[in-house]
DNA sequence: CTCACATATCGATTGGTATCTATATATGAT
DNA sequence: ATCATATATAGATACCAATCGATATGTGAG
């Protein structure tokens, strides 16, 4: 997710290059996961949302899995964070999600 | 692949259920490989294509492993397919991606 | 200072999947 | 009928990712 492939034309057009087509592959990875595909959309519909007061429970997964996923959201780009006290609150970024959106041609 | 539920209401509005997020994860885990990737797109931007006609050297993997992914994206009706004398011809199911596309919030 | 708690990291396990080679099956051409 | 070729299957390997329990780290409360 480091380099950051000016992605994409929509994949319907015309063939996706090598480059491309890792960078978006990765992309798709990210949401190819249910628990992960939950906390991101947990965060999205609460607006914003902290692990322990709110995503531990409601997931039933154990805190270190959810570290874990928040982690790949937040490299992925999906979430931002802000740390206030002893929490960590996240937000969604949904631009990110339009970039997917438009590789898939709408 | 099999169950389909109805899917989905657009990730950001409301709190994913376990049931709609694995069926979402599941599509978004078609799309998250980069040579299946590459060989919808090779299909999609051809209307149509063969495995051993257009794909097999295009992509650089093996027969088996086109003949593999040419499965998932069917079993994941991406692509609808005809057998045509000795050939298989494959073409895109664009409704499909609208699908994705929509669950992405668009 | 100490304690409780929020979060991150570590190490191990496990299940899945992409890929290959080898081989089987099917089908049209000669 | 035989042969060449398109596709599928089988079996093996290798890698990656999700998960957990245990533990470390950081931070505010009292």
């Amino acid at each position: 997710m480091q380099k950051v492939v000016e992605c994409c034309q929509p994949i319907l057009d015309e063939p996706l290059a090598r480059p491309e087509a890792e960078s978006l592959a990765e992309w798709f990875g990210v949401l190819a996961d249910p628990t992960r595909l939950r906390l991101f959309s947990l965060i999205a519909a609460a607006g914003e949302a902290c692990a322990a007061c709110d995503l531990v429970d409601d997931l039933g997964v154990s805190q270190p899995t959810v570290s874990h996923h928040l982690k790949v959201l937040r490299d992925a780009g999906l979430v931002d964070s802000e740390k206030r006290g002893r929490w960590i609150y996240y937000w969604p970024v949904p631009e990110r999600l339009s970039v997917l959106s438009r590789a898939l041609g709408t």
